[in-house]
DNA sequence: CTTGAAACGCGCTATCT
DNA sequence: AGATAGCGCGTTTCAAG
């Protein structure tokens, strides 16, 4: 919508000096990149001229940044975010999986495919596994935690429905 | 041209009768909008000639669609993604507030300013509020657990610690 | 809803400092 | 590294079917 798709260029870029494997370790911003992140972040509909005035920068420099961050991986995708509630999505739940073994890890990757699930992480503590679903009601929460329980190597679930959401965004750069 | 191969677009709307107030419910979508929302919550990069030729749609009827689905705030923002490692944030932790007052709430807001905090809820359950943060290593994090420390009114915190995340995306319209 | 056309804004490139 | 100028795509609106 907003990244116009041009022919490719024969543009000379800089072929980073990367000794041995490719490290997945954070990358070298200054001032400008983190205002320039942060700003994204919150909004990336905005114009590079609008940009260029908030980073006192040209529109084509600010371009340049925007290129450079995307090519190394710090913007990873821009996505338009939705509201849940008007999806019919208003009950939000963290489910704590607690398992025996890590073969249940598997089994519960397969949850990707439904889109009720939003996370799904491996955690350190009594629990093995955290999720994080968004559903309808109640009743379709009892369906994923039934369909849970149908794994074999767990000892149980626990679930903390949300009652008010504070605060929800991605990763914001520091400072 | 004019092949039917255009899918049926079935109003399926959620009538949703609310008998009390509320005035913030589901929105109406009908199949087309619920996949160019799907479309549009992992990409919002493509043109809308793009995602005419997904939807069987012609451009300007796209635009009309995601022009109404903004207004009626389905479509809260269209942001950039950050990659958290490279943003120096590579340590994700989940933390369980244990409060005994309702007071400590408030003063757990004020967390909101920290751009290491991501997620603030009230929940159900033993614990009252769950953060969702994420720091550049144990020692910030420390530091942050110190400052709910700080608080007067709870019993106290229990982190969760992600090991590996499989999945982490933001709300998508049913089916 | 479609196609077609037209005007405008802006992404993007090129060139220079 | 950044600024300025300009081309051209894409968005956006309008008309007619």
């Amino acid at each position: 919508m907003t990244d116009n798709a041009r022919p490719p260029s024969s543009r000379t870029s800089k072929a980073l000096k990367t000794p041995g494997a490719q490290p997945v370790v954070a990358a070298v911003l200054d001032d400008t990149d983190r205002k320039l992140l942060a700003l994204l972040a919150e909004d990336a509909t905005r114009t590079y001229a609008e940009l260029g005035k908030l980073l006192f920068l040209s529109a084509p420099a600010v371009h340049e940044r925007a290129r450079r961050l995307k090519k190394e991986g710090v913007i990873k995708a821009t996505v338009a975010t939705l509201d849940a509630a008007r999806l019919n999505r208003p009950l939000l739940a963290f489910v704590h999986v607690d398992t025996t073994s890590w073969a249940v890890t598997r089994q519960l990757l397969a949850l990707k495919e439904l889109s009720d699930v939003e996370e799904i992480h491996t955690v350190t503590g009594e629990s093995a596994m955290l999720l994080k679903v968004r559903t309808r009601d109640t009743q379709t929460l009892e369906q994923l935690l039934a369909r849970i329980h149908a794994i074999e190597g767990f000892t149980g679930t626990r679930s903390y429905i949300a009652l008010t959401t504070y605060l929800e965004r991605g990763p914001s750069p520091e400072l």
